[in-house]
DNA sequence: CGCTAATCTTGACGACTGTCAAGATTTCTC
DNA sequence: GAGAAATCTTGACAGTCGTCAAGATTAGCG
């Protein structure tokens, strides 16, 4: 009598759409979406252990320990480790890979997009810099683990998509053109912002307000001149 | 009778210290430049199973058995497992940081050197892919782990100067003044690099070629202008 | 209420880990 | 070549790990 968790599936979507969806408003707590919901609150008990230990140091035990779960329930809801973990880090990226959306949204000029962005980079270090940090630990391991790789390079994707939004819309209201392709814009942020995570964690003074100047600095460099 | 390696000190300077150097030829293998060469040859070794299988997964089992040693000689010439990983990055890293020195010496023009810094770069992820994914792994690490950040600082303060002496020669080809400071160069090409070997490493058609074109489009974009 | 299915706890398993110590073996020195 | 020091092997230790299964508990429904 093996235990299989039911909606295991990536995602957990399989089950959601057997539900008679019938009457917009009715059905608000289907069996299906309460199992999501624990599953989400799993991961987010989950991500505080794996944010403060990391990938390989947190146990399902110390996972479990740091919530108000036992241990054994991680099986119920996931196929194994690795499933639970991948499926924390994108629960986290989903609400990431919109940060600077307000920032496009609200800039009036390049400069202020360009300080409305250094800003945020600098708020997301010093309030969640657990979560990238394992973000970055994840993407290491994913060299080493096959397993690991399509999640990663979904993720990272999306964030290239989300430089790209914030590099276009610089572009726009500088009436010009960006000067780099989208994959290069990631990597010259992403390289930088380990770097200031590097310092920040290493307690270096002025890790942060470097990063600041970095990117205000940086910004005017990605455009072309003017136009073709 | 507690069992202390000999020569256990950081680098291993220490006892070479003692022996008398007063003839320049006498003394060719003093027992502790032995013990010195043994360490180097253990993390040869070392190095090969922490490139295939990284910092967490490789136990000191493992790494043994893929090398002429058992696995009880590791703690004789290392006091512990980190002792031993941080050794082997620094050896391998040490060859690392000249990587470029020739490109520096022998470029004739800006853009040759950005044709050759290119090419080093696509060179070393070819041939050393597995040495590169351990440094990241261990800089992850490093954000976890208190005791892995002074190497971790330190390697990448040379990577940086590495860089900055490719930057600097580049605007001396060309006349010009750098337009960006060390730390932005480094994490520029650090992340692209980055991005780089992890689409290598997914077996993704033109990851390379598309870094040699991203470092000799990106090398003009760090030139200020002219002059002051 | 009573029955069934979902959910959770508990305890155990085999495997693997870093570390260490006792003894075997080699190397060096006189 | 004998004695001493350095080097290496082997085996064991106390933990921890992911995984799983059996049973307890709860929730949903007629």
């Amino acid at each position: 009598m093996t235990r299989v968790a039911p909606n295991s599936g990536r995602e957990g979507v399989s089950l959601r759409l057997m539900t008679p969806v019938a009457a917009p408003k009715a059905s608000r707590r289907t069996p299906a979406d309460k199992h999501d919901e624990r599953r989400k609150a799993l991961a987010e008990s989950a991500l505080r252990t794996l944010g403060e230990l990391g990938y390989a140091r947190s146990s399902l035990r110390e996972i479990a320990n740091n919530s108000e779960f036992s241990h054994g329930v991680v099986h119920y809801y996931f196929n194994d480790k690795l499933e639970l973990i991948v499926y924390c880090v994108r629960y986290y990226k989903e609400t990431c890979v919109h940060r600077y959306d307000g920032v496009v949204a609200e800039a009036t000029s390049p400069d202020d997009l360009a300080e409305r962005f250094g800003d945020k980079l600098v708020e997301t270090i010093v309030e969640e810099a657990p979560m990238h940090r394992l973000w970055y630990d994840l993407r290491s391991q994913s060299m080493f683990e096959e397993s690991l790789r399509e999640a990663v390079t979904q993720i990272d994707q999306s964030l290239e998509d989300m430089i790209a939004r914030i590099v276009d819309r610089y572009a726009t209201l500088a009436g010009a053109e960006p000067a780099i392709a989208a994959p290069v814009a990631y990597g010259m942020f992403d390289g930088i912002f380990q770097q200031a995570l590097l310092g920040h964690l290493n307690g270096r003074e002025g890790a942060l307000e470097d990063l600041r100047a970095q990117v205000v600095g940086l910004m005017p460099m990605l455009l072309a001149p003017a136009k073709a």
